[in-house]
DNA sequence: TTGAAAGCGGTACCAT
DNA sequence: ATGGTACCGCTTTCAA
């Protein structure tokens, strides 16, 4: 499967129909220049000789590639298990594409080679070196799940705290007073964003009447989220009401409730951020903040696309706002508790 | 952000530097026929610059991308969001990067351009067109997923026939005579593969003496699951433990056993196939048959990335057998039922 | 140690 | 309608 032979190019094409380089190329490019008989000749030898097209070679004469690059800090196995991952992927794919756009992968760990038409950067920070490479190649490019502070810099994003504030807002109109957040690294920009909406709406009903336990969980794995869960409901202030700010602690969350006897929605109300994998087939379905990934990359995608092909259809900057789907895991706060 | 300016090229460099293109090229590999301080001069100006190489000039004069492909014959969100495809995504991600190689994402329904050292194929047939140009462009190619029939095509596959012996196996064990397999298109490989081990060890053990009834969902939804199961489990001979050959069927079979009042596993075993998010913190956690995603995506890129350099290591064909991970959800038949 | 020049495989302009 | 030819930006001999 080496390669053995060189390929065939556009020269052996012309000579085995006895027409110019050129003229091969207005063939392959549909051109109405070129006369019937000559183009029928030109097809039948680049059907014999299995002419295959050197993208390189085209790329270098036309400067556009038709691909479009995604770009993250760290493509591995637990990113491409997250459930934003695959939401984002499939969109990004489809409508690309629509638009006869091919998708190229960037590792940051692999010394980058840009041979596109513009990048996407996923989940990178606004200040990682990767950005200023491309920068500097003068390659259109915007953030995914990143929002910017300027007015320039294009991106496509959640809107982390209005999904925050949904989940309060539903604690909040179902009574509940003391909440409990289990969060993980609330320092990164989705997650703090996520925590400053939920007590920005608590503290804009209760004032300082309410109690909101936040617990970290050390990392994402069930144990942490299980450890996390069982500081925050085995003491004598227990919430009535708990917002699992990531959806990978949620399993934790529920065999811990299991081990305390707890039952959701009965004793506990729950609601998490990500509508993960069989969350309403679950027992109970559980309700939560759903942010619109499938939104995120296609308008990533169509984003990218109309800045590569000079069109400034699109706002550069788009926050999506999540939604709450309201399951069985909530109820009312019972005060006779 | 348009592409107003042309970009820094070699020629430029070597201007700012007062050196020739080839003196410039061969800094810009490290070559140690460099004088140091012509290297330093060189090194000032390429910063100085802002240079960014051109991947398409490079990559026409080396004959060589630094990219493999992945072609697949529709990437679109159903697909992305199976299990498999981030498992499998994740690891061919990880090994690519440890070999420098980056990768693309080839869409059927775009005209491919292809630009890339070796070509993986998932989840497609061995007689796709696509595969078809990639033979003519005589590029390394292997295939995930999907065996093939002759000795020599390189691919790395579940074994799934035995993944489905497994299953029966654990029944078996347990007792069970009475079974059912909840499928989804028998027909193709990877199901039908999964079918045929489950039956073929139901006939080793017990000949003719068990049963198995086998339903086909419509398609993957939650509510195909849901009456699929019904049927299934709704009349009277209704069997004792069942396996299901997909996992997105699973959601389906565990409401309908809720709505039955059928207990699991007191009531009815369960096997899943593929290990979805939280089965192991479902209540009750699922028994499953586990295939080695990471594995496949591991092998693949080792094997395409020895096809490409030329490297004859590794077996070209691999099948990697699935585990069965007992959990809960699986117990002995009770003869006294 | 450095430079000149010939490709790599296309595209596109300008003649004819 | 077709052919000649000058690029596109970089690598890689080959001479000097």
């Amino acid at each position: 499967m080496g390669r053995t032979h060189r390929n065939v190019t556009i020269r052996d094409v012309a000579k085995a129909a006895g027409v110019s380089k050129s003229t091969v190329s207005l063939v392959l490019q549909d051109s109405p220049k070129v006369a019937p008989k000559t183009r029928e000749r030109v097809w039948a030898a680049l059907d014999k000789l299995g002419y295959i097209p050197n993208a390189a070679a085209r790329t270098l004469a036309q400067g556009r590639t038709g691909v479009i690059g995604l770009a993250t800090v760290n493509f591995n196995q637990k990113l491409t298990e997250r459930i934003y991952f695959s939401g984002i992927m499939g969109a990004l794919l489809e409508v690309l594409a629509e638009h006869k756009y091919h998708m190229m992968i960037y590792n940051a760990a692999v010394p980058l080679q840009l041979a596109v038409d513009g990048m996407l950067f996923l989940s990178v920070n606004v200040d990682h070196p990767l950005v200023d490479q491309v920068k500097r190649a003068r390659l259109p490019y915007a953030f995914l799940n990143r929002r910017t502070t300027d007015a320039e810099t294009p991106y496509v994003s959640h809107d982390f705290a209005a999904g925050g504030r949904l989940a309060a807002e539903h604690f909040i109109e179902l009574g509940h007073r003391h909440v409990g957040v289990l969060t993980w690294r609330p320092g990164i920009p989705p997650h703090k964003e996520r925590l400053a909406g939920f007590q920005g709406a608590l503290a804009e009903a209760y004032g300082g009447g309410a109690t909101c336990t936040v617990i970290e969980a050390t990392d994402l794995m069930p144990a942490a989220g299980y450890k996390g869960a069982m500081r925050m409901l085995s003491g004598p202030a227990r919430p009535t009401a708990v917002f699992v700010s990531n959806y990978e602690l949620l399993p934790g969350l529920l065999d811990c409730c299991r081990d305390l006897s707890l039952r959701i929605p009965g004793d506990l109300s729950v609601i998490c951020f990500d509508d993960p994998w069989a969350a309403g087939a679950m027992d109970p379905p559980i309700t939560v903040v759903r942010p619109a990934s499938e939104e995120v990359g296609r308008l990533g995608a169509e984003l990218i696309v109309s800045l590569v092909e000079g069109r400034q259809g699109r706002p550069a900057q788009t926050l999506i706002s999540p939604r709450l789907i309201v399951r069985e895991s909530t109820r009312p706060f019972d005060h006779r508790q």
